[in-house]
DNA sequence: AACCAATCAGACCGAACGTTCTATCGCTAA
DNA sequence: TTAGCGATAGAACGTTCGGTCTGATTGGTT
């Protein structure tokens, strides 16, 4: 039965779509582009829009997506080489400094969002928090295995960290930025693991 | 000569737009407002606004004038009660946990101006970027009174911690950023004051 | 051959966008 | 008093916005 590929149904046209989206959302804000420009850079008709995605709303939710799958993939890399329980996380860094030092490095497409959809019942907002939970929530399983104690504070100094590496890489010099993130996890990645001494006395 | 007051000539209407403008962009965002919902909630008219700003584009620098100008003020008073060279620092950073939490609180005005205007040639982005600058600047000259060798890493390694807690300052629980921000630049100034005796093994 | 879903082409809708216009009002200086 | 000027009010400009609708054309399945 070739009609039943609900699952693999990628249609040419929505891929176009989105991919086109993707990259237009991505480099020049949501606000700022309209339906129109994108049918005509996806050399795709309205009617073919409106037939993949009820509203432009639906579209960007799918942009927000796709950007959250390949970032995903990207920890799973990271996850699959783990030799020693802290490799994963400079893996991670590692890919993060090279995003920011890659060519059409535009920033956090969610905290580029977040700063276009301040409101909290928003359904951007909401995909855009739960893809920064579910980033968390990956760093503190991960920094639990080197340090279960400050595995919560430690995540969120690391998060911390990429954001702000995030949102300054394409501010200035992105070479910069990412030595300055890399010596940033470094340093937090070996303080907490020689913390074991040095907390006892608290 | 009432007439020579070209200095002191705030014309009420002006500042009725300005900080209207000031308060709706910075909660709701530059592109998701237009014109009339400013005018509208300033109660003045579209002649007057244009009157005082040429365009929509010289209102939001104007915004982010006042913006610069209010941030300014707050690390003036930071340097004002400076007692030893770190205090100016933990002021700033004591004054920037504050705001976070602060109600209301939206991030950073710049970085989420930044998020809306990618183009670097855009006068937005240029004022952007000049505050950015003015502001790492003031940290490097102080951080240069902690230790004058790595004064520059550890300005960036500041900027960068405050504007990942600026950032998600909004997009999770303020008192935990502020925390988690605190203590990254508790660690930061410590390590640069402890810095003398290992640095020099390098 | 007949069908059906997807695509194309493009007119069309009301609303909102940034901006300009005309005309009136109220104050102050000559 | 009057001339001038900034603020007021509000209609209107043309464009773009997100979204709908009609109708023709395609291409693979039955």
């Amino acid at each position: 039965m070739a009609s039943d590929e609900r699952s693999a149904r990628p249609s040419e046209a929505r891929l176009k779509l989105l991919r086109t989206a993707t990259r237009i959302f991505y480099a020049e804000g949501i606000h700022a582009v309209g339906v129109d420009r994108i049918i005509a850079e996806a050399k795709v008709t309205r009617a073919t829009f409106y037939r993949h995605f009820p509203s432009k709303d639906d579209l960007i939710l799918a942009y927000l997506r796709e950007v959250h799958r390949l970032e995903r993939g990207m920890v799973d890399e990271a996850l699959a080489a783990n030799r020693s329980p802290v490799d994963p996380l400079l893996a991670i860094a590692n890919s993060i400094a090279q995003n920011i030092q890659s060519p059409g490095f535009r920033g956090c497409a969610f905290l580029n969002a977040a700063a276009e959809y301040p409101d909290t019942n928003h359904p951007v907002h909401q995909e855009l928090t739960a893809h920064r939970q579910w980033f968390l929530d990956t760093i503190t399983t991960l920094m639990a295995q080197v340090h279960e104690g400050t595995a919560d504070p430690a995540a969120r100094h690391f998060v911390m960290l990429r954001d702000g590496a995030m949102a300054a890489g394409c501010l200035s010099d992105p070479t910069l930025v990412s030595e300055t993130f890399l010596r940033g996890i470094e340093g937090l990645l070996r303080i907490n693991s020689e913390r074991q001494s040095t907390e006892a006395a608290r």
